[in-house]
Formats: structure tokens, sequence, C-alpha cells
DNA sequence: TGACGTCAAGATCCG
DNA sequence: CGGATCTTGACGTCA
């Protein structure tokens, strides 16, 4: 059972990645935002591995216009050293990486050029899994793509595309349903065909579910059927929908009630669960504390160490509450003391709360501000209360700071993402 | 023809 | 001039 996150982190300073517009992709160009790429993935690796999160889906933006004819350097072999070192510490972890090809990749498209690109998208995604030196344990997720009117001639359009496809990409090729077209049943009937394993993702098959009887644990179960030995451990999607957005919106994080009923529903079976969600690794890191064998206090510690301030800026009853809750250091109730943080993130911040937290934020350097930053701050402190300025704006100040006089336990932490 | 989704780049505005 | 904020881009399908 391995817990992770797709492509993006949230709160990891010096971790983003790098693109430019079609206009601008000179050869010198792209061959620097590579190399920058490639820095960035070996970092997250290495946050990955010191936070004991060993599923991740690699972004298809790693390499700029990867799979376009404007891209034409031979980036695999450029980069093959860096590609090895990332690779090594992907195996020697034992983390699993996938990568997903986003729903512009359409390979059953009556359209020759557009399936043709997605060939040529899908090599793409295969090159980087093979440059990390990785197995076909390392699956490339895949939508099945559009319906054109006549939903069976084109899933059979699918078939038979993906029957031309090389070998090597069909033993790393997994299908999942989505949220307009393909639901969970269509998909598993063309896993019969093809012989592909299928992902299940909850919240498509809310949105667009199959119009059977099927419970979410019988089509997991279904799913799991078309996993092999090769293939690794059965892979699913989880999200939960955002209250405030449309159907099929993630959510801002996940709500550990929500997700640890779904989770019991998996009971004993070894499965990899991908979450979908706008604080990436943050809820990865929760869902783990939550479902960890390893019920040591100070993995919550740490984590209360990073939200600290992003909680006392909402709720000082929740505040209160967390460090009751983590008194005794016998216990581990990471359940508790997230459904405490949950309530906090569902909190409005009030302004009173808010220049609470920010005086705290203050603290690192009051004593080594200069006057003037100390002049601009309580100018912008008071702004604030009257309205006048943006909680947003008053953050990117103190971050500043923090970056300028080096606070890494400030800038580690989660103040500045919600 | 524009919405959909996603993110950063690029463009523009502001003090 | 630097920093903040707004708009565009890149992709294909569907209403």
């Amino acid at each position: 059972m391995r817990i992770g996150y797709a492509c993006l982190t949230a709160g990891v300073p010096d971790t983003e990645f790098k693109s430019c517009i079609l206009k601008n992709a000179s050869a010198e160009k792209l061959r620097e935002l590579i190399a920058h790429n490639l820095k960035t993935l070996d970092k997250i690796i290495d946050y990955n591995i010191a936070n004991q999160i060993y599923l991740f889906r690699i972004s298809s933006d790693l390499i700029p216009f990867g799979s376009s004819p404007v891209n034409r350097l031979p980036w695999y072999e450029d980069f093959s050293r860096q590609f090895a070192i990332i690779g090594q510490k992907i195996q020697k972890s034992k983390m699993r990486v996938s990568m997903h090809p986003g729903q512009y990749t359409v390979l059953n498209s009556p359209d020759v050029e557009v399936a043709k690109r997605a060939v040529a998208d899908l090599e793409y995604h295969d090159r980087i899994l093979d440059s990390l030196g990785l197995d076909e344990k390392h699956k490339i997720v895949l939508h099945i793509g559009g319906v054109y009117k006549d939903k069976s001639s084109s899933a059979r359009r699918f078939i038979s595309h993906y029957g031309q496809l090389d070998e090597k990409i069909k033993k790393r090729l997994v299908i999942e349903n989505d949220d307009r077209s393909y639901n969970i049943a269509d998909v598993l009937e063309i896993s019969q065909i093809i012989n592909a394993p299928v992902v299940y993702d909850n919240l498509h098959d809310q949105i667009n579910s199959a119009g059977s009887s099927n419970h979410e644990r019988e089509w997991i179960d279904d799913c799991r059927k078309t996993w092999g030995q090769q293939d690794g451990p059965q892979k699913i999607h989880y999200s939960q929908q955002d209250p405030c957005r449309q159907p099929g919106s993630h959510s801002s994080t996940i709500n550990i009630d929500g997700f640890m009923q779904f989770y019991e529903k998996l009971s004993g079976s070894d499965t990899d669960i991908m979450l979908e969600v706008k604080d990436k690794n943050l809820s990865a890191i929760k869902c783990i504390n939550c479902t960890t064998e390893d019920q040591n206090i100070t993995r919550l510690e740490s984590e209360w160490s990073k939200y600290i301030y992003t909680v006392l800026e909402r709720s000082q009853a929740e505040y209160r509450a967390i460090t009751k809750l983590l008194k005794n250091k016998k216990q581990y109730p990471a359940i508790g003391f997230y459904d405490h943080l949950d309530k906090a993130l569902r909190t409005p911040i009030e302004k009173g709360n808010a220049v609470n937290a920010a005086q705290h934020v203050w603290g690192y350097f009051k004593d080594v501000a200069l006057t003037k930053e100390k002049d601009k701050f309580l100018e912008l402190m008071e702004k604030y209360q009257q309205g006048e300025l943006e909680l947003r704006r008053l953050k990117t100040f103190l971050h500043r700071l923090a970056t300028k006089y080096q606070q890494d336990c400030l800038l580690d932490s989660y103040y500045f993402v919600f």
C-alpha cells in the first residue's frame, strides 16, 4: 500500500518547473529548461523519500514540448546521467512513479494527425520512464478519448490504435475511467479486449457512473483482476469534490474522515492510491500519517510545527485543541489531529486571527529587521486592518523577509501555502 | 466560437 | 525599475 500525489509540490521551496511558449522554444532555451526541470525533479524525489512518500506522478511538463517536433534535442542522451541518478533514487527507495498524459492526448481520435500526435506523446512518456531505467510497473495512465457521436465505434477505434502501439509501450499503458465519456464499465470492457490494467478513479465514477448497481468496492475488485504480476500492485485515483466549484473539481485538501471511510473499504488489499488534490504532497502526508503502522507522535509534532500559523490565523479554538491533543507523547491521535486541522482549514480567516498569526511570524525577524522593514511591516499591518490591503500582500512581504533572513523553519512551514 | 483544466510565461500596470 | 496583477498559451472535444 502506497499513497502519493501528482506532479507538483505545495510548500516545498525551489521545486518549481519551468516552461516557455512555443515561439521562444529555441534549442538553447529548451536545454536550459530541461536542466532546471531535472534538478527540480531530483529535489522532489529527495523530498518524497525524506517524507516517506513512495508513490508519485512525474509531470508531463518535465521536458518542455517533449513530444513536439519543435523539440528535436536528444535530451535522453544529453541528460542521461541526471536521469540515471534520479532513477536510481526511485528504485533504491522502492518508490513507484507514473505518468499521465493530459486530456488532450487522444489516441482514439478519427483525425489521423491527432491520433499520430497521441502516439508520439506516449512514446515521449515511455522514453522518460526508460531514461530513468524503470520497469513496466511504473505506469503511463491514459483515458480512452472522445465519443464522436458513436461510443462503440470510438471504443473500437481506441482498441485498434492501441493494437498498433509498440509492445513496450503497451506493457506500460493502463486505462482510466473519465468524468464525461467512458465510465468504469466501459473501460473494463475495453480492458477485457486489450488486456490493459484499469485505474479506478472514484470522483470520475461519481460524476460519470456506469449506471449499474455495483458499489465502489466491487468496481475496485473488478479492476484489481486486470492487474497482472508484471504490472505491480493495483493503482487507483482518489479525490474529493470541491464543494465550491463545479462537478469534477478537486478539493483543496483531502478531508481525512472521507478518506478513512474510503480506505476502510479497501481493507487489506494491496492498493496504491494516487491522490488528486490541490495541496498535493500535504494531503499525501496527511493520509500516510493516518494509515501508517509506525505510530510515532513525532510525525504529528513535525506536521504541527508546519501547520501552526495556518491554524492560528483561522481558529484559536482548534489551535488550543491540537496543543492539548498532542500533550500525551505516548499516544498517536493522527485522525483527531487532522480532524482539527481540516476544521481549521474550513474556517474563514478573520482579521484579528490573521493579525495575531502575522505578529507571531514577524517575531522571527523583529530583532534583525532594518528600521525601514519594521516601518513597512507596521504600515502593511495597519492597512490590512483598515481593509485597504489583501492578506496575500502582507504574507508576500513576510515571505520576502523569511527568504532574506534565511528562516528555513518558516519557509518550510505551510503559512505561505494556504 | 468559446468553455473546459492547468500551470507558468509573458504582458501590463503601478508606485 | 521591481514587484504585483492580469492575460495568454498549449492541447482536443463538444455544445
